[in-house]
DNA sequence: CACCTGACAAATT
DNA sequence: TAATTTGCCAGGT
């Protein structure tokens, strides 16, 4: 339909959206989910105001599980005490434990996207 | 109108 | 093995 506005950030927003509780994922696996493995920087720039969207943008890292972002959440706490708090161990680092809490969209899709377009 | 920046990641030299 | 460069999309200057 009418996508002539972000149709890329309207995908990123939904991926977010399903992520479940006590589970990250990296902008590298939404970017790859919606096709462009090597879009995952214009994945954080769309959740740049993901945040303000309502989003769980908290449950997005990089990589490296580490939390890019908490300084947009106003507080650079208010990250990482939210995985804390729904159940996500942290390491050493202060990053996110991705062998525990990593969550790939394609796998939990099952490589197709439900968005019925 | 053209160039640069930005919550990243993978490939290449 | 490490450092560098490119790719991606959108927005701001």
């Amino acid at each position: 339909m009418s996508k002539d506005r972000s149709d890329f950030f309207d995908r990123v927003y939904e991926v977010v959206a399903l992520i479940p509780s006590g589970k990250v994922t990296t902008y590298g696996h939404i970017a790859q989910h919606l096709g462009l493995k090597s879009a995952a920087r214009t994945v954080g720039w769309a959740l740049n105001g993901a945040a303000a969207s309502g989003l769980p943008c908290h449950r997005v890292v990089n990589r490296f599980g580490a939390l890019s972002g908490r300084l947009k959440f106003g507080n650079p706490f208010a990250m990482e005490d939210q995985l804390r708090n729904e159940g996500v161990a942290f390491l050493d680092d202060g990053t996110v434990d991705m062998a525990l809490h990593l969550w790939d969209p394609d796998e939990a899709v099952g490589r197709k996207p439900t968005s019925s377009s």
